[in-house]
DNA sequence: GGATAAGCGAGACGGTACGTCATGTCTTTCA
DNA sequence: TGAAAGACATGACGTACCGTCTCGCTTATCC
């Protein structure tokens, strides 16, 4: 019975503001991204945007969401040498990194989450998350405590860092990158 | 002799302009920092601030070069023991990374590098360096070999760690920053 | 068979939009009536008022039709004394172009008919036409020759002149109508 | 001592926005004249315009006040024969606003009066007063009594009566202004 | 000590993007 | 098939800042 009445929002505008935010945001960067710009590379009319999301976090948070975008890096593979595998996808992860426009990406969604309206920090939440998840999971198949609370906390290191680099301008060299899983995984080694 | 002709450039306005801007950075975020507040609230005129500096970034890089916003933390103080020093510091700097205002600094900041001009990068380094000289120096002083690369790893980790849990809204708790400081602390002890 | 398929047209949202319409013509004034309005205000969806109307300045008329609004002033007597009849009926047409609601619908319809699309001077003409065929009526009555082409000269001046002074902000005086009525009434005696 | 301070008005600007808001009056009537296009076709940029005019109205207020446009009609001559006199200007007056571009002048300043904003019917004062007292003049110059309130009143119905027939689409022929002068200057004629 | 020069506050300039509002059209469900 | 609901593209609104450009005034050095 229930089936909302009048014209049913259109899927057609939508995909379009959302490939359009992403170019642009690929192009651009976050802060020359403009609604008014979005609009029109869409087709759309500027008050179905407004309608519908009301900020470009918004827009590009859902981007996020339905992984146009993401920060996770390559899958982890788990072959049992827990040090090979974290220590391949940390490097992959830090060669997407120093990417120009996954550059772009990175620093347009951290100026997103830190100029940040109310929404901005779950947007980056949900940007990293499954990447921080996946390396939990995998560090925790290779681990004495798979609840070990440290692992999160290394997660967070691997994270943070690549960020904090990119940040600095300085990204990662691989053997940056090989550095800090073994300090990390040397650290885990140990009990608490 | 040549002393520049003209009026010289008055000391009070720049100082009413980097005040102003650090008072309305603190209050209100960065991307609400505008120019026209900057100036109005120095009681300044808008070419002065654009004969100077020219754009945002360039006014908050100046706060921070002259000390007015820093985010380094305490000082590292050496007792002979590292782990308990490397362990107070840590938490002092999550603790003040958990205050709101200090937050809303960090968050201006990373806006600002982030979706950053040609020289915001240049800015961030000098925001964070000091304090990440210190904490390599003091793990220098502790360390079997004071040149391992690996020490830079663990000082990037420990800020880029405290950054991207208050970009993620997961500020850190003093048991993580417990728990960082022996992951790294553990894996400098091993030999590389 | 019936003669008419379909669902018949709504006389309840007929009347809703004419009562809608009107209301906010009086209370707001014709710039500031807007379709949206008088949809929302008479319960009715949008494209019903497209459907039957298609604008603003159709409803009004419509509205005008019926003799919801009108601009004519009181009925005319035949006394028999001309010049004390037209002496009265201009004055009480005076006196309720005096009055403020009265005087908003008057600058409401006028300037519907002056930033007029293409109806805008039709409906005017219908607006005004019932009190100028009852003046000429009058007129005629008491004239020499019935047919005197100056009496609808003569009807003209009056409500021009009303007209006139509303637009300028400055409404006719009851001295001023008499000296109108006198005006016309003393050229009407003489021969053309 | 006192000399403004800040750069001085330009007065080139001011000038863009009259012609071009007189251009645009003309071609396309009241209602399609906006700001926007003002704006641009100045060659302006739209704050300017909101800074010293700040509505439709104004602008079109400047303009008549400049004298761009009006709506006198021609001068009013006095051969001593004051019938003559009378009766040749209002056909040039009639004619005139039987003129299309004419005619969507004096629907747009009406339009502009009706449902005008405060200073609107000051406006249409100032639009047709020069005519108005032109007209009062030559009749004073003829009359018996030249301070007869009559006269205002006269050519209030001249005013009145032109604009009456352009609003409801059917404006006045030759024929209906010798009807109407000589229906006015008789009744001047008798005494009040 | 008068000329020259540069910085100063003020504020207008042409622009761009904002977020809102109303338009007229289109597309759904319900009666 | 009419009517309500409501989404659509469009485009003007008035505001806020942008970065630039005059102004008159002030404060310095230089001839």
């Amino acid at each position: 019975m229930n089936a909302r009445r009048g014209r049913p929002r259109s899927e057609q505008a939508r995909l379009a503001v959302l490939d359009a935010a992403v170019d642009l945001l690929r192009a651009d960067g976050y802060d020359r991204l403009t609604i008014d710009a979005v609009a029109t590379r869409a087709g759309v009319g500027r008050q179905t945007i407004y309608r519908w999301w009301g900020s470009k976090a918004s827009i590009v948070a859902e981007a996020v969401l339905e992984g146009r975008i993401s920060l996770g890096g390559p899958a982890i593979v788990d072959t049992g040498d827990l040090r090979a595998d974290l220590r391949g996808w940390t490097r992959a992860l830090v060669a997407a990194a120093g990417d120009a426009e996954e550059q772009a990406v990175i620093r347009a969604l951290t100026a997103a989450a830190a100029d940040g309206g109310a929404d901005a920090d779950a947007l980056y939440r949900r940007l990293t998350s499954p990447g921080h998840e996946a390396l939990v999971t995998r560090l925790a198949a290779g681990a004495s405590d798979p609840t070990d609370p440290r692992l999160h906390s290394a997660a967070d290191a691997v994270f943070g860092t690549v960020l904090y680099r990119v940040l600095t301008g300085a990204p990662m060299t691989p053997d940056a990158a090989d550095a800090l899983t073994g300090l990390l995984l040397t650290g885990l080694d140990a009990p608490s």
